[in-house]
DNA sequence: TTGGTTGAAACTAAAATGGTTACATCGAGA
DNA sequence: TCTCGATGTAACCATTTTAGTTTCAACCAA
């Protein structure tokens, strides 16, 4: 395949960093961390905003928690980031031959089941909340 | 993201084909369904046949099941042509900060919720065998 | 022996990703 | 008000993955 872009943990990791930061997070700092370009935490800052999940102020710099912990479950921001579209995780291939039985309902049937995996995964995303998961790594740098 | 490669879909369509059809299962036949190129179809039966899925008849031509439908579970396929590899599907961006908290331990706690998720769609698509989708495929082409 | 088939290599085109540079714009503080 | 640092984009680039195509040697059954 092709794995689940690393967007997605690049989101989390910033997000973790704003909860836990005291210092204003701007781009460069929480670059640093990740340890990649200040623009590519800028372009996913982007998508985070456009999800209404966090807030930067222009000019002064650093962007800040919107929502409480609690409220952002790992499923939003897999969705902010545009892992993948909705319901489009699995890729079909295009226009099976009509004519053939096989080819003709392979498609719906086969798209049933993986809307199931696929609600799985994400029913597994939303069970985790932004406050657990800054929990336990408060826990593990503490120790 | 990107999505999961076609591969699969078109894997099970080979496979359902492969139960359906009482004629011997050329690259050619397979390609005229799935509406690809034979060598597409060769490629993934290549890999199914690795997974001990089926058997092809060199030469003469044509590919056979080497297990019963119901023992050939929709994860099955799904490993077998490598979708993604093993407990891989969500990407980690590499080598955040270690002398930040967060960087330095966001990717194991990340990860331990990763594959988690990847657990659950994984067991969902452990619970769909071939047999069933072909059952449901002929009621279709039936009705 | 011949014809149809597989298996594999080599190549192409398209898309997605991660990364970089450059720059206009904004805004808070001196 | 001016300046400096930060944001938001655009434009580019290299790499990887995918899907598809052509070509051809090897294989085997009739």
């Amino acid at each position: 395949m092709k794995k689940i872009s690393s967007r997605f943990s690049i989101a989390v990791h910033i997000l973790s960093l704003i909860a836990l930061s005291p210092s204003p997070c701007t781009s460069d700092f929480i670059a640093e961390s990740v340890q990649t370009n200040p623009v590519i935490i800028r372009r996913i800052i982007g998508k985070l905003k456009k999800a209404g999940l966090v807030q930067v102020r222009a000019g002064a710099g650093g962007a800040y928690l919107q929502k409480g912990l609690d409220e952002i479950t790992l499923l939003d921001v897999y969705r902010a980031v545009e892992v993948v579209e909705k319901d489009d995780l699995f890729n079909f291939h295009d226009h099976p031959n009509p004519k053939c039985p096989v080819g003709a309902n392979i498609e719906s049937v086969f798209r049933t089941k993986m809307l199931q995996a696929q609600a799985a995964l994400e029913h597994e995303l939303a069970q985790v909340t932004l406050q657990q998961l800054v929990n336990e790594l408060s826990e593990k740098s503490g120790s």
